[in-house]
DNA sequence: CTGAAAGCGCTTACAG
DNA sequence: CTGAAAGCGCTTACAG
């Protein structure tokens, strides 16, 4: 039989009281009991079983994390997986255990959070952006369950979310084109109707404007992301009467096929071009040639993330909505 | 307030007694009383609070999941998490929940995974194998903690695990190079200290040697997984009076320094050479030439380490050790 | 500073 | 087929 909360009591000659109060740290007791408790812990080697301290206390100190987690979605986007470790890391920190919970393959997801909520078996969820709705939104709300949401949504304010602020690094992506002097440069950028595509290119559009160096749109050439694309675009560009200095692609997809056609055509870089694209995939340290990256460190967003969450389940009126971690500019 | 058993039973007409049968579904229940107590459920929108079911019945349907999740892990070794997707979904089928836990920076793992143990917050554990060692296996063993180890561990033959089999991957490889009827043929290895890599080649070379194709030790030559060692490797083979037609790579850093001297070279892949790797990771779809790819499902995997724990968890005395999901090739 | 006692919301022998 | 009651192992007002 495992060893409880009486087996110690018995052990140190207090009573139950007694001991939970030491376990949980309470200023009223005295330093010489404690010491006898502690040593009764000690000698029966006790721990305090987690399924009853969560029943009693009305609390898990658990956090549930929701996401998609599909078969390949390893592969595909790791950095879902980036900031679910930070977002781990720092709810361990500070004692909160964290559950994984997918709503990939889930017809009615409403209910499935419907359901966490009404179990009450975590105090919190983060929630990543890509399987958020107004409906899990508004249940949310409704019951003023403390979350946290990874990328911020774009249909409901009431939510509270961190994210990385794209816009600025499609500054960051600018300062470093002008802090070189290039020019001219140009642009290759994803889906249009992609909010973290238009973003960067707004961005990187608002520091060449407050340079006075316009981009014409010859340079700008929007895709849908496929390497082909890529590829196609820097040839044009590079065939146009003034070629550009500097080639920016909007994601690490359209770089892999920007790069081929580099190589292709014996471009030296940075020598004869630059060659910007954003953020770190494992892909991007074998392109060839080596772009310069502009990242996010989405492990630090995880780490903000679980800070967050904590601080919603203490004070659960709090607002938090909140841009986070600054792009960093990596040569590789 | 929250509504309880208690709630339900006076809505019923019933006993708490009764509303807990036909929550978990006895037989004894008369479907008149079923009915009865369904619909005051429905009525009340009650939902069983989670943390007082665990803690009544002893067990939390909890399983935790030990590995190392580090910075940037999600970067370097995706697979760890197309395993972790696989463990958690087939969990969640089968009504469990699933808990993260790290001890990548923890100095006394052993204390960590004591107190899972103890504090019996859940019924079992996943343990990748890059995070266990002698001490924490005995300690599961000695306490029969359900468990399930990812990976063969070399140490410990108490423990149960699964593995993808190696040695069958080489097999295929060597396979399917006979089929083609390739001849002479190379192989790059990883290092010789490494199970993985040692048991592709031994894989590898069995079957050539079944079929009387011996591989002379000039076509082998072994690296410390580096790029340069693979752009090398294959500079040195295709120098031979008698280069190999087939060059298989014992691992994906080793396949991009090949192909990048392969596209140097000018080879033409299949035409002039066979080139082969283990294993898809993010960045294989975009090596070129593309190689033919002895690739493992390791999601699959997970999922039949899920299906394992809960087994070990009905019948704790199962002994488990098996090879798991067959390896397969793919031509990209 | 310490302890007796109620209570958290279920499950499960046991009795009828 | 149904219910009264004990119990799971803690926490926490409350009294002293």
């Amino acid at each position: 039989m495992a060893v409880t909360i009486k087996d110690v009591a018995k052990h140190a000659g207090v009573s139950v009281s007694t001991v939970s109060k030491v376990l949980n740290d309470w200023k009223t007791i005295s330093q010489e009991t404690k010491d006898r408790v502690h040593a009764s812990i000690l000698a029966l080697n006790y721990t305090p079983n987690a399924r009853a301290v969560s029943f009693a206390r009305g609390t898990t100190r658990n956090i549930i994390y929701l996401t998609a987690l599909a078969e390949g979605e390893a592969y595909r986007n790791p950095h879902m997986f980036d900031i679910m470790c930070g977002v781990f890391t720092n709810l361990a920190r500070q004692g909160y255990t964290m559950t994984m919970m997918d709503i990939s393959d889930d017809e009615h997801p409403r209910e499935t959070v419907a359901e966490i909520i009404a179990r009450k078996s975590a105090d919190g969820v983060v929630i990543h952006g890509s399987v958020i709705n107004q409906e899990i939104a508004n249940l949310i709300i409704d019951h003023e369950f403390p979350h946290i949401v990874i990328g911020h949504p774009e249909f409901d304010n009431r939510l509270c979310w961190v994210d990385t602020n794209h816009l600025l690094a499609g500054q960051y992506a600018a300062d470093y084109l002008v802090n070189h002097d290039v020019s001219p440069v140009s642009f290759i950028g994803g889906r249009r109707n992609e909010l973290i595509s238009k973003e960067r290119e707004r961005g990187f559009r608002a520091v060449l404007l407050k340079h006075h160096k316009k981009i014409s749109p010859e340079y700008v050439i929007h895709t849908n992301s496929t390497w082909q694309e890529g590829y196609d675009a820097v040839r044009q560009l590079l065939a146009m009467q003034e070629p550009p200095k500097a080639i920016v692609c909007e994601n690490n997809t359209i770089a892999v096929g920007a790069a081929r056609a580099l190589a292709e055509l014996g471009i030296r870089v940075p020598e004869d071009l630059f060659f910007l694209t954003f953020d770190i995939y494992p892909y991007t340290s074998i392109l060839d040639p080596q772009p310069t990256v502009v990242d996010i460190n989405v492990y630090d967003m995880g780490l903000q993330a679980a800070d967050m969450i904590v601080r919603k389940i203490e004070n659960p009126s709090l607002m938090i909505q909140s841009y986070t971690t600054l792009p960093r500019v990596i040569t590789l």
